[in-house]
RNA sequence: GGCACGUUGGAGAAGCGGUUUAACUCACCAGCCUUUCACGCUGGCAUUCAGGGGUUCGAAUCCCCUACGUGUCACCA
């Protein structure tokens, strides 16, 4: 496979958003030919002009910048196989087909959608799928010359051969073959004027000096057709790299192809999820692809170009997990410098917790390892923007043996210390209680949990008592053990 | 329905005919640590590789059949 210098591509079609396997996808055509010295070609597959989707080019070429995942040629940057847009290619897919006419591999169509409805609605009667019946694939020249000249709507189709069988070796999934009467006479070059993706890549993939095609098993089955087509024209066939889908599991536990049912399933719905780039990219790199002779698991690009290998990728469908996803975003997150991650929590933060005294710096950092995205911590924080009602029950805790009674005392001691405490932090607090609690005699577990709880208002928090107490500062503290001590009272 | 591909624990997976009593990670459970939670640490979690037949001294690993799953059969990509 190093015979030559590796050309890779990812051929999007902008019509709609990014979804995450087509991320996969396009991470894998990279890592292909980043890890072998190889070129990285992106093309738009822009041919169907009725799906057209304003603004998703841009959101493709958006994506690839978040992810780091540079391309040689290609839209914005040109290259000399350009232009990467198809819509901008039309006549040279018209001048290709023509040619496969005249060599006989390909013919002109002029049956109506009508009738190919027809066809196909007979088909489904009956029970079964048909295909087109090569109605016009035997038309004498002078028939198709002439209506030709009469301006009638037509079509170019690839002429299958009738017999035998074509097969290619995949590099992923091995030597797969396809009866050739299995195949359909598929369309080339459409009513419009515009090819089909079926004809168009093919030739783009041969101009552009592609070697590998990378793209999703769903192409598998139609790969023999586009195996021919390369045959007819007498051009060298690719390497096919076929990946494994990426499938969503069901509430009924049943998995499918990996849809918006399952949540977000496009890179900007993950990132406004509150998930980092990296940390996406670096979870999908996984799913399908494993690295050899190691347990590896957290990579960054370059890390991944080092490690990456075709033999690595599996031929099963993965599932798209939510949960490990999170692990991943979470290690992301503490790699993450305490600086860089309270400017991304902040502005959540000042939206949820926006009355003056608090310490958001401080509530930032006790969130930093506590949560698994950014978008958590915001049900984390209510507690801060608000005094919850509180379950007295909750003072009563076995393992440091406290009880409603107990807590109201230890609040009531400890509170004129407070008051008294002039520096309102963390450290000091937190001597200060311990103090507290061994001239007392109560265990300092205890009077952590009476007073945190009675700060927090919250059996569950992101951080200790004396954590709590500098995030609030002392007004606020005081002011809540305040109402607790009322409410045990 | 035809054809194609797949099937190792809840999820991602290693494994490529013999020291594998199936690695590792997430999740889950238990314990430790600890000012709760989280972090961190320790241990548990498939006697079995969809099922059934073969081949072999020996199979998760090779072959066949069955089952199940997914994909594909467009003037969509």
């Amino acid at each position: 496979m190093n015979e030559e210098k590796i050309v890779t591509r990812f051929a999007p079609s902008p019509t709609g958003f990014m979804h995450i396997g087509n991320l996969r996808t396009a991470l894998y055509a990279w890592l292909l030919a980043r890890a072998n010295g190889g070129r990285f070609i992106v093309r738009i597959e822009d041919t169907d002009q009725v799906r057209l989707v304003e603004g998703a080019v841009e959101v493709i070429l958006q994506t690839l910048r978040q992810t780091g995942l540079d391309y040689d040629e290609g839209p914005e940057v040109g290259g000399e196989h350009g232009p990467y847009v198809q819509s901008e290619r039309k006549e040279i897919y018209r001048k290709y087909a023509e040619e496969l006419v005249a060599k006989g591999q390909a013919y002109y169509c002029f049956c109506t959608p009508e009738r190919l409805q027809q066809l196909h609605d007979e088909a489904a009667a009956a029970d079964s799928v048909g295909g087109y019946d090569r109605h016009c694939r035997n038309l004498l020249p002078e028939e198709v010359a002439e209506r030709l000249s009469r301006g009638e709507s037509y079509v170019i189709r690839q002429k299958i051969p009738l017999e035998g069988v074509t097969s290619y070796t995949d590099e992923v999934f091995g030597e797969i073959s396809m009866e050739n009467k299995e195949m359909q006479d598929q369309i080339l070059l459409k009513a419009d004027g515009y090819p089909t993706y079926n004809f168009a890549h093919v030739v783009d993939d041969y101009l552009m000096g592609v070697t590998h095609v990378v793209r999703g098993s769903e192409y598998l089955t139609s790969t023999p057709k586009y195996v021919l087509l390369y045959d007819a024209f007498g051009w060298p066939r690719p390497h096919y790299v076929h990946l494994p889908l990426l499938m969503g599991q069901n509430e009924d536990g049943k998995i499918s192809k990996l849809s918006k049912r399952h949540g977000a399933v496009s890179f900007q719905d993950l990132l406004q999820a509150g998930y980092l780039p990296q940390a996406i990219v670096n979870y999908i790199a996984l799913l399908g692809w494993c690295p050899k002779d190691s347990n590896q698991e957290i990579f960054n690009l370059a890390e991944l170009c080092q490690a990456f290998s075709i033999d690595g990728i599996s031929k099963s469908p993965s599932v798209f997990d939510y949960g490990k996803l999170n692990w991943f975003n979470s290690e992301y997150i503490k790699q993450l410098s305490p600086t860089n991650f309270a400017e991304r929590v902040m502005p959540l933060l000042k939206q949820k917790c926006p009355s003056d005294g608090l310490n958001l710096d401080k509530l930032a950092q006790l969130l930093h390892t506590r949560v698994s995205t950014i978008n958590e911590a915001a049900n984390m924080v209510d507690f801060v923007a608000e005094r919850l009602p509180l379950d007295l029950a909750n003072y009563t805790n076995k393992k440091n043996k406290t009880t409603p009674e107990l807590c109201l005392r230890i609040l009531q001691e400890v509170q004129p210390r407070l008051v008294a405490c002039a520096d309102w932090q963390n450290d000091t607090l937190f001597e200060l209680l311990k103090a507290y609690a061994a001239e007392s005699g109560v265990k300092a577990g205890a009077v952590m949990l009476a007073v945190r709880l009675a700060v927090a208002r919250q059996a569950v928090t992101p951080g200790g008592a004396t954590e709590l107490m500098e995030v609030f500062g002392k007004a606020e503290s005081l002011a809540r053990i305040e109402l607790a001590m009322a409410e045990l009272q």
